[in-house]
DNA sequence: ACTGAAAGACGTCGAAT
DNA sequence: ATTCGACGTCTTTCAGT
């Protein structure tokens, strides 16, 4: 993976429905070698996949919560089952096993108060292996970017 | 907004580089109510751009980490530089206003520990109005998703 | 609001350097 | 590893229902 590389990758973080035409333009390049880039980045997967971004709160999902768990002690070491009942859930948009105080921190996206609510105490009330939930509320996104940072 | 769009939209999200000719078939229609469709919720900002997402492991991100952050107490009405400041970092991917003991939180990539320890040094460190920083570091990704969860 | 068809642009691939 | 050219497919538009 090259500079060339590199710089169609930035392109297509920042644009994933821009022409390798248009590529080819602004890296002073002609299709086919811009083509085969991204062809063999997608192959050996350095891209990983095309996604449409949309508007949460065009889509009713105004509040977003990160949700800090710990596991029950005798389960730590089976995590297993948590991981696969989070996973399930549509509300948690990531989950991370993390250092510190908590097992793990999960990101959850909801309607309002209410539906967060009512995640907590039917969702994740029904995981078994729960000991701890810590809530941490969004008041305000400063800044979200689905782009890796891509060194020269 | 109704049922049609909301599956048009379930697939873009998940493939963003579907065809909208494979839309139609699958949603049975034929192209062009498809298409209408998709310039109208680009339009209205439903769908706010594509984006190609990349391996973070393969482009030398190994390392995500939470950054809880707060302000020093004179500087928490005059938010506005840390914003500015912060939204310029291109290791901060996130950044959100939240509840609690911290103002912020930062999501944070980099290369490893080293890269993060110059991150709080060096950059962080710059920064005027910071008070304190409490780090979270993630050791496994659970799960990552850009859905957003669209109701029926 | 949808169907079907037609025109133009782009992705895709082979031949050549 | 790149350029050029040709083919097939998709996007985009339009007339008609």
């Amino acid at each position: 993976m090259d500079q060339t590389d590199k710089k169609i990758l930035k392109l297509l973080q920042e644009d994933g429905s821009i022409t390798t035409k248009e590529i080819a333009r602004r890296i002073h390049l002609s299709n086919t070698p811009v083509y085969e880039r991204i062809k063999k980045m997608e192959r050996e997967g350095v891209i990983k996949k095309y996604v449409a971004v949309l508007n949460r709160e065009k889509l009713d999902r105004d509040l977003i919560v990160f949700c800090n768990v710990t596991l029950k002690e005798h389960s730590k070491i089976i995590g297993h089952k948590f991981v696969e009942d989070i996973t399930a859930l549509e509300e948690v948009v990531e989950c991370y096993n993390i250092s510190g105080d908590y097992d793990f921190l999960l990101k959850v996206m909801v309607k309002d108060m209410k539906a967060y609510q009512d995640f907590v105490l039917n969702r994740l009330g029904e995981i078994e292996n729960i000991g701890s939930a810590h809530s941490t509320f969004v008041m305000g996104e400063i800044k979200q970017s689905y782009k890796i940072p891509i060194t020269e």
